[in-house]
DNA sequence: ACCTGAACACCGTTCAAGT
DNA sequence: ACCTGAACACCGTTCAAGT
C-alpha cells in the first residue's frame, strides 16, 4: 500500500477531532450523524482532488472507518455520488430560496435565481457538475432506491421553487403567457441557465467564450430569455445591469465565500 | 483472468475480419489508419457499455493489438477521451454543415442548425456526451498537446460555423444586432441548445421535465431566444412548427438511423 | 447486530524482453 | 524502431471472522 494513503489520512486527521459527535439520542440518529460526517468527508475531498477522483478508497483513507461501514452506508460508489449530489442540490436550494427575498419586481427576483444559481457553480463546481452526473444511466442504475427517491424529492423542490417566480409574473401581470406554459417557460430557463453556467465553467478557453469580453454573458443570456417571453419591462426599457449588482450585494455573505 | 473479456473479444472478432486495411502508402499512414480503427471500436465499445465503463483494457481486448501498442496511440485513458471527443465533434459539425443545404429564410436556417445539434444528441448520446468530458479538469490536465490542440481546433470550426448563420440573418436584415454582438449571441444559442440536449437526455424523468407533454421542447426553446434577439419573423408571426417539419425532411438520411 | 480488513477481480500504466 | 504482455499500484466490492 503506497504512502499516499497515509498522507491523505494525516491531512484529515484534524477533521476527526473537530466533528460533532454530540449526544445522539438513539441508534437510527448515530447512523444519520455518521453519514452526515461522511458526507462532509467525501465534499472536502472532491473539492480536493476532482469528481473524477473520488474514489471510495480515499473516503475510507480520510474516515476513521473501515470498507465495511462505509459500504454500509453507500452500497456502492455512485450510491455516494448520488448522496452528495442530494447534499449539492440542498446547498443549491438554500441560496436560490434566499432570492424570494430580494426586493425588487418579478423578473428581478427571477433575474435573482439565475445569480443564485450561477452563484452556486462558482462556489461548488465540483458539486455542480456532481448533479448532473447523477442523472447518467450508471448512477441511475446503481445508486440505493432511497437515494433516488430523495433526489427526486429535492429534484421537485427546486422545480417548484422556480416554477413560482414565473406564477408571481404572471399574477402582477408583467408576464403574459397562459397558466400552463409555465412549466414549458420554467424548462427552458433552468436549460439555459444551466448551459450557460457549465460551458462557462468547463469551456472557459474554447474559442466561442474565450473571445467574449468580460461582459456579463449570464445576464446576456438571461436577457435574451426573458425578453423572449416577453416579460416587462424588457431589457431595452431597463437597467437589469444595476439589478444585477443589488442582487450582488444581497448575496454578500455568500460571495464572499468566492474569495 | 475472467472470461467476459474473451466474450467480448468474439463479439468484436467480425471486426477484425471486415476492416479496411487497404495498403498504406507508408508507415505513418499505417499508423493513423490503426488509430481510425481503434476509434471506431472505441466508438462502438461506447456505445455498447457508456462512456463511464470505457476502459484501456477493454478497447485492447476487443482490438487485435497489445496494450503497449494502444498506449503507442492515447498516451492515457484521457487521451482516449480526447480523441474520441474529436471524433464527436467531426460528426457533429457534419450534421451542422447540412443545415446551410436547407432551403428557408436566416431564422429557419439557424433552426436547422438547432435540429442537427439536438438530432445529433439523440444519435450519439455516448459521444455527445464525451466532448463535455474533454473539458472537465482531468481530460484538459492528462491528454496529449497534439490532442488537445486538435479539440480547439474543430471547437473553433463549429463555433465560426454557428457565427455564420448569425451573420446572413445580420445580413439580410431580418437581425437587427450590432455586428460585434454576434459572439454573444452565438455563445448564447449554443448555451441554450446545449442545456436543452442536455437535460431532455439525461434527466428526462427529472419533474421539471416529465410533467411536460410531447410538445417541441427544443423548438420551444429555441423561439424563445430567436424571438428575444428580435429576429423576424418572429413566432407569433410564422408557423416555425411546420420548419420543423421540412428540416426533420432535410435530415431524413439520418432521421432513419434512429430507427 | 454491527464492524473489520483480507481477498479478489478489474483497471491504468510502465518497461524489460523480444522481433 | 516497434510490439508484447508480465508486473505493479490502485480501486470497487464482498464476506468470513471478530466484537
Amino acid at each position: 500500500m503506497g504512502c499516499w494513503l497515509n498522507r491523505l489520512r494525516e491531512k484529515y486527521q484534524r477533521h476527526c477531532d473537530s466533528v460533532d459527535r454530540s449526544s445522539p439520542r438513539n441508534k437510527a440518529e448515530k447512523i444519520l450523524q455518521r453519514e452526515q460526517e461522511l458526507l462532509q468527508l467525501a465534499h472536502q475531498l472532491v473539492d480536493e482532488v476532482g469528481l473524477n477522483n473520488l474514489t471510495m478508497e480515499k473516503l475510507v483513507a480520510v474516515s476513521p472507518y473501515s470498507k465495511g461501514t462505509i459500504y454500509n452506508h453507500f452500497c456502492c460508489k455512485e450510491d455516494l455520488l448520488a448522496a452528495l449530489g442530494v447534499h449539492s442540490m440542498g446547498l443549491c436550494s438554500e441560496l436560490m430560496l434566499k432570492a424570494q427575498s430580494f426586493a425588487g419586481n418579478s423578473r428581478e427576483q427571477a433575474l435573482a435565481v439565475h445569480y443564485a444559481y450561477h452563484l452556486y457553480g462558482l462556489l461548488e463546481p465540483a458539486l455542480y457538475m456532481c448533479v448532473l452526473n447523477c442523472k447518467t444511466p450508471s448512477v441511475q442504475e446503481k445508486a440505493s432506491k432511497q437515494r433516488l427517491e430523495q433526489l427526486e424529492k429535492v429534484d421537485k423542490q427546486i422545480a417548484q421553487l422556480c416554477d413560482s417566480f414565473f406564477q408571481k409574473g404572471l399574477e402582477d401581470g408583467s408576464l403574459r403567457i397562459a397558466q400552463q406554459d409555465i412549466a414549458y417557460v420554467s424548462f427552458a430557463n433552468w436549460a439555459c441557465s444551466f448551459g450557460t453556467n457549465l460551458l462557462l465553467q468547463n469551456a472557459a478557453e474554447s474559442f466561442a467564450i474565450s473571445r467574449l469580453t468580460e461582459t456579463n454573458r449570464v445576464l446576456f443570456n438571461i436577457n435574451l430569455m426573458f425578453d423572449g417571453m416577453g416579460w416587462q419591462p424588457v431589457s431595452t426599457d431597463y437597467d437589469y445591469q444595476q439589478s444585477w449588482q443589488k442582487i450582488e450585494l444581497h448575496f454578500a455573505d455568500y460571495v464572499a465565500m468566492l474569495n
